[in-house]
DNA sequence: TCCTACGTGAACGCAACCTGAACACCCGCC
DNA sequence: GGCGGGTGTTCAGGTTGCGTTCACGTAGGA
């Protein structure tokens, strides 16, 4: 690895806090370690580093919606979770809230290092995409985004489909994922169910004048940003 | 919906081979499907998809040499090992064979979904240190060139069209060869279709300001350097 | 020079997609 | 039970853009 490469901690629990960093410092990154979820967005919000080491259990929050809440914000760092948890929905959730690889505790540090050094490799195909998302954030508790002043509300499945978009600003997202995110598991969602609902968020969007957009990616998907 | 992206699978155990198929192909995957290693190498050498699924423990070979092999001839597809091991020393070697992930047997089919659709959104940061130019890669997720600052988006016939070429930097690519990649097999596709499209990628490519071009090789095919 | 292979701009049909509106359903409330 | 607001789904008509083909021009080999 060539040019100096910065890392990213949010891990509350001190001991393994510190093992992440000597670990990660000895294999050649500079690195930024955080403890709670409020810390994580001051510090890598606005100065993203290469690659993100999340807890998911975090005492002040739950590191997914830390991981949505850096993407909304236009935050493309590849994300690494950690979790307690064995559940493969935990996992998989994880994914959805743009995340890109996890790690189930107790792990071993070779393994993370391994891991990390993979999501470095590769780099964000929009590198044009600007750091700062001009004040759009999903809230979660809500179902609503937040522009501004206004609040939109937004219905569950919609909410679940803009959060999926949102997940991976500048990325293309299959129709298949949409529906895989937005619906339950083996239901049958007709066409052009998705198609009305993705009209409904951009009717949405345009009307409470968001500065984002969703562009189609015909014949694959969609893009938000 | 068209299907945008392809995968390919390796893996002995036929019911397992099936499985993978038709979930990949429910997510929308193009997936050819093979047995053994010889068998991938011939199918995927020539004419890589744009993820693939690898079994390490293959009849006839080792699925992290098939990974090499293929890496050793300009391959640069993604590659996600699926292990019947669980010790981490294997882990590791398929991550040093040139792996972008794994999966530990036995596995959910959605967590593998989602895995393989991971590693389709990023791009091959190995392209820009291999033979092919520097500053001009592929980016599956999207279907578009990226190149340098700006992105340039192709409909999903030139992009495979295009992976087909840039798999083989300065060989020939026959005629033949790209039909089969860009098409359905059985697909009847006229001559100068082909050439429509030739026409349709120089110009995408010229108009970026692109430092590579396609030159013709008379009678055989067409050569991207 | 002739013949063949390839190049390329334009045109066209069709599938994918967009969207406003109607319809079906669930639930809390009176 | 009847009613109304909110949510999810389907329909119908219009629009867009991909894939294909055509027509004609150009280059290379024998």
């Amino acid at each position: 690895m060539t040019p100096p490469t910065s890392a990213g901690i949010c891990e509350d629990d001190d001991g393994l806090r510190g093992d992440l960093r000597s670990a990660l410092e000895r294999e050649g990154y500079v690195v930024r370690a955080t403890a709670s979820g409020a810390e994580a967005m001051r510090s890598f919000a606005s100065n993203p580093p290469d690659v993100l080491v999340l807890d998911i259990g975090l005492p002040d929050a739950d590191g997914r919606d830390v991981c949505q809440a850096l993407r909304a914000r236009g935050v493309l760092t590849p994300v690494l979770f950690l979790t307690a948890r064995e559940a493969l929905s935990d996992r998989l959730s994880g994914f959805h809230a743009g995340g890109d690889d996890y790690l189930t505790k107790p792990f071993a540090l070779a393994e993370l290092l391994v891991r990390v050094n993979a999501l470095c490799r590769r780099v964000p195909a929009s590198a044009a995409t600007s750091a700062e998302d001009p004040g759009l954030v999903l809230d979660p508790a809500a179902h609503a985004i937040v522009h501004g002043e206004q609040t939109i509300p937004l219905t569950p499945t919609e909410f679940r489909l803009l959060a999926a978009l949102a997940a991976h600003p500048g990325h293309v997202v299959r129709r298949a994922t949409l529906v895989a995110a937005a619906w339950p598991e083996g239901a049958i969602v007709h066409d052009n169910t998705l198609d009305a609902y993705l009209a409904r968020l951009r009717r949405k969007l345009r009307d409470a004048g968001a500065p984002t957009e969703i562009k189609t990616a015909r014949g694959v998907g969609y893009v938000f940003g």
